[in-house]
DNA sequence: CGCTTTTGACCTGCGC
DNA sequence: GCGCAGGTCAAAAGCG
């Protein structure tokens, strides 16, 4: 199910682990206490018990000493010998216990006994008696609490230590795929450099090997030997021309020696699925299966846009646009121009159904250092595409992270999120075309806890407490969207914001108008990067989304969270 | 002049 | 085998 890592979470429902509970009308409520750091876990530091405490002393006639609110009780004449400061100070020397209000009791029984003791008529003792045995009842509830309390500070302790550890591994796998790309981009460049041919022609020639049989070439990196294994295809060794051609298309109708020019179709596969299709079927299967499974993964972004393209943060290249079947819009196909060889590539394309709504879809991993605003995207592909596939590949179409991914991305985004891993391409479509409910809009559900330096170094992948930058910066640039992404609906609204045109900087004093149009606002946060962040920080911190939806569903249920299973057409 | 966009042609996979 | 649709390429055109 979860490919064994051992954690498995339920995040479906609260009651299997009650590591969150609700409030309870108990002696024993936490309603007054303290919520526990990270998760929201209520745990009673007072030492005065909570109000029902302070009822229970009130019934049986105890003296709150730890207020002003010392009133004479109902029967001053049993108090008349009792000296308050002596039992506070017998009660402040006592030791204190997290968790408990044990010990205030048994000081106030005391001093209840001791007020009772100049009692002496037979209603007072059996008065006496009765309260007696109801604190002895208290106090063992009191225990039972206690020990539940640490048993679930236990178990919390536990999951939080598996989820790290967690974390921690899925960002080493996201830093190891990042750098083996990094890697191919950099052997590929050295060999251009070295002045074998030159340009595409160069590229291709050191990539087919000077027989052109598609075999390795010694001259390039091990980085780069699993995609000459995947370009090396029984049918490669057929193309022998491959090593003479000119640049243009093989004589052989096969189109896959000029796409190996492209060096996103190789690193990344980018749209050309049909060549890891072709994968050898060596030792390298199992690799380059897993790879190419990664490399398949697409992120879709569904949103209202007048704008013709969604402004992510990177610089895009419009390669070629064509008419798709049953849209009138046609889509147009862009690649990462931030850096050469850069893998990363989108589709635009108008909903037919709806042409206010702008679909892009992201596929690959950039290979290059990014802005923040950029990184944010980055990290939300990668991170969707990673969370994808690990449920693709090992458990039904990934039901269980379409359950986690939406419920960490629908508190913040308000989104739906679509995963299809069953498609031609595994999918994860983040729908942002539904109504905002503003109280989500104005108040994330991410348990942020760190400040935000915007011109600090992001970096997802080195930090010890990822998930904490994650939502620090969602944090931050999550209120950033809010203003920025108003203001940039504006624009749009009056001149039809151009792409990739220079933003305005933030103006995060310009006060937010959520009165503007659900369309306006909804265009604006998503040609926001910043908007991205927070998707970013949500699937990241998928854990903590979780337990934020949890505490949502606890507190309240007003979250459209809704998870579906479809297949995605592209269209 | 260099970069980007446009656009027609080509290639591939898939279904019939 | 053929046609269709998706995806890509690269020459030509446009633009600053």
């Amino acid at each position: 199910m979860d490919k064994g890592w051992g954690l498995t979470l339920d995040t479906s429902s609260s009651q299997s682990l009650p590591l969150f509970p609700s409030k309870q009308p108990s002696a024993t409520s936490f309603s007054n206490d303290r919520m526990f750091p990270l998760l929201g876990f209520p745990v009673n530091l007072s030492r005065a018990a909570n109000k029902e405490d302070d009822d229970h002393r009130k019934v049986v006639g105890e003296v709150d000493f730890f207020s002003d609110r010392n009133k004479p009780t109902p029967t001053p004449s049993l108090h008349q010998n009792v000296k308050p400061n002596i039992i506070k100070k017998e009660i402040d020397e006592t030791p204190l216990h997290v968790n408990t209000g044990l010990q205030l009791l048994t000081a106030n029984t005391g001093s209840d006994q001791s007020t009772v003791d100049d009692g002496v008529s037979s209603d007072a003792e059996d008065k006496r008696a009765a309260k007696t045995t109801e604190l002895v009842q208290l106090q063992v509830e009191l225990q039972r609490m206690n020990a539940e309390n640490k048993k679930l500070k236990e178990m919390l302790s536990h999951v939080t230590g598996n989820y790290t550890a967690l974390q921690m591994h899925f960002m080493t796998l996201m830093q190891q795929n990042q750098r083996t790309e990094n890697e191919v981009v950099e052997g590929k460049v050295e060999d251009k450099n070295h002045g074998v041919g030159g340009g595409k022609v160069a590229r291709q020639f050191l990539e087919i090997g000077p027989s052109g049989t598609g075999e390795v070439d010694e001259q390039v990196s091990d980085s780069s030997s699993d995609e000459r294994t995947r370009s090396s295809t029984p049918q490669n060794n057929n193309n022998i021309e491959g090593g003479t051609r000119d640049g243009a298309r093989n004589n052989n109708g096969k189109h896959e020696l000029g796409r190996e020019e492209s060096p996103e179709s190789e690193s990344q596969g980018g749209w050309a699925s049909n060549k890891i299709q072709k994968v050898n079927p060596s030792n390298a299967m199992d690799q380059s299966t897993t790879e190419a499974t990664m490399r398949k993964a697409r992120v879709s972004v569904r949103a209202r846009s007048e704008a013709p393209m969604i402004s992510d943060g990177c610089q895009w290249r419009k390669y070629g646009q064509k008419m798709a079947k049953g849209n009138p819009c046609p889509r147009a196909y862009y690649r990462c121009t931030m850096a050469v060889g850069c893998p990363v590539r989108k589709q635009v394309q108008r909903c037919a159904e709806d042409k206010t709504i702008l679909v892009t879809t992201y596929e690959g991993t950039h290979n290059h250092p990014l802005p923040p605003a950029a990184m944010a995207m980055a990290s939300t592909t990668a991170a969707a595409a990673s969370m994808l596939l690990s449920g693709s590949m090992s458990s039904a179409d990934g039901i269980m992270n379409s359950n986690l991914l939406a419920r960490a991305i629908l508190p913040c985004s308000t989104s739906m999120a679509t995963l299809s891993a069953s498609a031609p391409f595994p999918t994860v479509t983040l729908d942002l075309t539904h109504n905002p409910n503003p109280s989500q809009f104005q108040r994330p559900a991410v348990p942020f806890q760190l400040p935000f330096l915007p011109g600090q170094p992001q970096n997802f992948g080195s930090g010890a407490t990822p998930i904490a930058q994650a939502q620090a910066q969602a944090q931050a640039l999550y209120n950033q969207s809010k203003f920025s992404g108003l203001q940039l609906s504006q624009e749009v609204g009056s001149s039809q914001l151009a792409p990739q045109a220079p933003r305005p900087p933030l103006q995060p004093s310009q006060p937010p108008s959520l009165a503007d149009t659900v369309t306006a606002a909804t265009a604006a946060i998503t040609a926001d990067p910043n908007f991205t962040a927070v998707l970013a920080a949500a699937i990241s911190s998928i854990i903590g989304g979780a337990n934020a939806n949890n505490n949502n569903t606890s507190n309240n249920n007003n979250s459209t969270s809704r998870t579906t299973i479809s297949s995605f057409s592209g269209n």
